[in-house]
DNA sequence: ACATTTTTTTAGGCAAGCCTAAAAAAATTT
DNA sequence: AAATTTTTTTAGGCTTGCCTAAAAAAATGT
């Protein structure tokens, strides 16, 4: 139906307005796929053209409804995908991003349709990201960063806001996964880092570039 | 490493090169591909250029052992996803192909590997065909055609010559799946077809053009 | 052997998606 | 408000993979 190309602008274009922006500007688009605001702007008219988007020149974009089906379907397909590989091929959650990014795009509803039904309807990705619905429906999720959270709560590792591969790699190192408890257990104004207890049991500092993206939930 | 266009071309000459065709010729390439012979000669120049097969002008083309690398990997994960689809899936061995067309290109050895873990090491695909080792050995099937084998011997259902969807949607619809004990117990000479028993019990008749599609081997 | 048909290649062109360089519009600074 | 800077768009060009039409080579028929 669309291609490859277009599917990964809609759902760049969906991402950044998930991201507070109301609309769109040419280079942020651009600098997220790695190409020049002249390439942009060409395939912004033809999703234009296509319907998939609104757009007035030198004002930006914003998906149209029927853009957003798209996007989000792309991001549906990108998480159960995931899921796939982290549940099922035991892949670490620092690689499926990168084979999820070249699945998301296989055509067949019915075997997304299978894939989720396979994976025993997940409702979150291995990053913690929510599953769009088959209508299209995101529950958004109600975690907070690790860094605004209160001490001495028990909280849940509930995903990150840093979904880069080193990131993950150094959550792993220091045996910090989905499902964890964390505990803090003193704030530091000064440098923003904090004490921790994992699991009850071991004591460690985050510095704050760690507290600020981890995601929780209080227990 | 090789476009997706790139692999069909490989996989395309690679199976007329197993059908017993020493060299390949442009039209057959392009009848396969659907596509014109303009455009094939066009691709096969960027392949040569590339050291995947060799051509000489208007003497056809033959892959190189790089190239034929190419094409049986593409092969070996074309077959290794149908069989995620039928296992896993659920879907029909008249289904899966179309889905494994565009899951053949996805390019991650690890995930190939890991998938053929997952799937336990098959041997063969939905439809009997023979899957590929990771070093590009495949090994041989000696399945003789229903049509060619003797009566009375217990023969079982191996695979199939015709994997059009119509031809496995018929199978199904007679019980004639993978694993199938088939007797024959009477050969026509006038049109070729055949009286058969199936596991056993049911007798029916098949005619030729079943007949010759069937693959079975000798119990 | 020569004529005809078939196959293959060449030539030139098109759409998708990208690029650079230049122009135009918008935003910012002074 | 005018000048400068930044952002966006336009113009023109590139590669990939496809096409049609015409030319060239090979195969076939007589």
């Amino acid at each position: 139906m669309y291609s490859y190309t277009e599917e990964n602008y809609l759902k760049t274009i969906y991402k950044l307005s998930e991201q507070g922006n109301q609309s769109i500007n040419t280079n942020s688009i651009a600098e997220v796929l790695q190409t020049k605001a002249a390439s942009v702007t060409d395939m912004i008219k033809k999703l234009a053209d296509k319907k998939l988007l609104n757009y007035e020149k030198y004002k930006g974009v914003a998906l149209t409804e029927k853009g957003r089906k798209v996007a989000v379907d792309t991001v549906r397909k990108h998480r159960l995908w995931e899921c796939f590989l982290y549940d099922k091929l035991k892949f670490g959650w620092d690689e499926v991003h990168e084979i999820a990014e070249q699945l998301e795009h296989i055509n067949s509803e019915l075997l997304t349709d299978k894939l989720e039904e396979f994976l025993d309807f997940p409702t979150h990705d291995p990053h913690g990201d929510p599953i769009p619905t088959k209508n299209g429906v995101i529950k958004k999720s109600n975690f907070i960063l690790l860094c605004d959270a209160k001490p001495n709560q028990i909280l849940v590792m509930s995903g990150v806001a840093d979904h880069t591969a080193v990131f993950l790699q150094h959550l792993n190192k220091i045996s910090v996964v989905l499902g964890t408890e964390i505990q803090i257990t003193e704030k530091n104004d000064y440098d923003g880092s904090i004490a921790v207890k994992l699991s009850g049991i071991k004591s460690m500092y985050f510095s704050k570039d760690v507290a600020k993206n981890i995601l929780v939930k209080v227990k």
